[in-house]
DNA sequence: CAGATTTGACCAGA
DNA sequence: TCTGGTCAAATCTG
């Protein structure tokens, strides 16, 4: 096992140095081949473990990220990777995580690291899984499906959702606990403004827009459904881009998560690198909450149930302040993307990426 | 009181 | 006419 960790560490330092040059070298031809050593050594290291974890229960490597200093005295982890475990590992993957909730149109071709966190998160080789005691996952669909929308209207303007508009559908794990009608998180802020029985469809469509759109005109919305076919999974149709955090006076700067996460999508294109970063102690705890829940305050698609808090009891249920997926479950969905490979940094951050090149293009409804 | 969800009604395309 | 997307009044919570 001792040779497994030295190679997980080897690949976080790779990671590592792949990350601090990545803003001088990201259109270098090398970074390429570094991003394959990594995929190498951490697809290695994922097999090591996961023959390990036939016979034992799965390694803590939490604790490499959680007490780096204990683990340091075991095992003597240079201080600057250290560091770095606690913080841009984390950054990585909170950004992952929220941008794979609306891209994952494309997968990953990133492998930038595999590790194992408590529940069994894996970046694994063009692309990331993670693994837990259920497999879910998110996945890709095909963007061209999905009911068709209507028009606009005559009384009152009815802002319908035209079918050119951009549409990303992923699947994403259905919390196991608690209300399992809650969407998933992505790091925006989202209001729910209908709910349709769909026809042919055991469960209900949920829709919902951005709780910016009437303060920017923040066009974006998605759709939530259970599946028919697998109840324990959410089909989240997005439509439109978010153009509320674009915005000099919003509130909610990025992607709330955080703060990290287009900072770090930034670097990931070879932007201007930015300083901050979250720790994965913190991302661990901003997912699962001290307690086990909630997640962010400002973001995700809880936001209204909340805070605000919903008409009496539905048939479909309210939302709960256990607003939040277990880690395994998010992680496994954030790293189990079936998506296809692609080789662009741009594909995982697709949408960021296009917010930095058109600016303030907004204005669809 | 602000802001959120619920839910029936409305609207328009197929 | 059917169906999916949206509106908005009612209702609820903090």
């Amino acid at each position: 096992m001792d040779d497994t960790i030295s190679l997980i560490l080897h690949g976080c330092k790779l990671a590592k140095d792949l990350e601090l040059n990545l803003a001088n070298s990201a259109s270098q031809p090398e970074t390429l081949s570094k991003c394959e050593e990594i995929i190498r050594v951490f697809a290695n290291a994922r097999e090591r473990l996961h023959v390990h974890q036939l016979g034992t229960t799965l390694y803590p490597l939490p604790m490499l990220f959680r007490e780096p200093q204990d683990l340091q005295q075991q095992q003597n982890i240079d201080p600057i990777l250290q560091e770095w475990l606690g913080t841009s590992c984390t950054s990585a993957m909170e950004t992952l995580f929220h941008q794979t909730q609306g891209v994952m149109a494309e997968r990953s071709a990133l492998g930038l690291i595999e590790s194992k966190i408590g529940g069994g998160i894996q970046m694994g080789s063009g692309g990331l899984a993670i693994e837990s005691g259920s497999r879910s996952d998110v996945q890709a669909v095909d963007a061209s499906d999905s009911g068709r929308g209507s028009s606009s209207s005559s009384k009152r303007p009815r802002t319908r959702i035209n079918d050119d508009a951009e549409k990303r559908t992923v699947r994403v794990p259905a919390q196991q606990f608690g209300n399992t009608e809650i969407p998933p998180e992505d790091g925006f802020s989202w209001r729910k403004y209908g709910q349709k029985e769909i026809l042919g469809s055991r469960f209900p469509r949920a829709y919902y827009r951005c709780t910016n759109q009437n303060l920017y005109n923040c066009p974006a919305k998605k759709q939530v459904q259970r599946l028919d076919d697998d109840p324990c999974r959410l089909e989240v149709v997005y439509r439109g881009e978010h153009t509320c955090h674009m915005s000099a006076t919003a509130p909610s700067a990025p992607p709330p998560a955080p703060g990290i996460t287009q900072e770090m999508a930034q670097t990931m294109i070879g932007q201007p690198q930015p300083s901050a970063a979250t720790s994965l102690g913190r991302w661990v705890e901003f997912r699962l909450g001290p307690g086990g829940g909630a997640g962010s305050s400002s973001s995700s698609s809880m936001a209204a149930g909340s805070s605000g808090g919903a008409a009496g009891p539905s048939t479909a249920g309210r939302f709960g302040k256990e607003a939040d997926y277990p880690i395994s479950d998010m992680a496994d969905a954030m790293f189990n993307s079936g998506s296809s490979s692609t080789n662009s940094m741009e594909l995982i951050f697709p949408s960021i990426s296009e917010e930095k090149r058109d600016q303030p293009s907004d204005k669809n409804n």
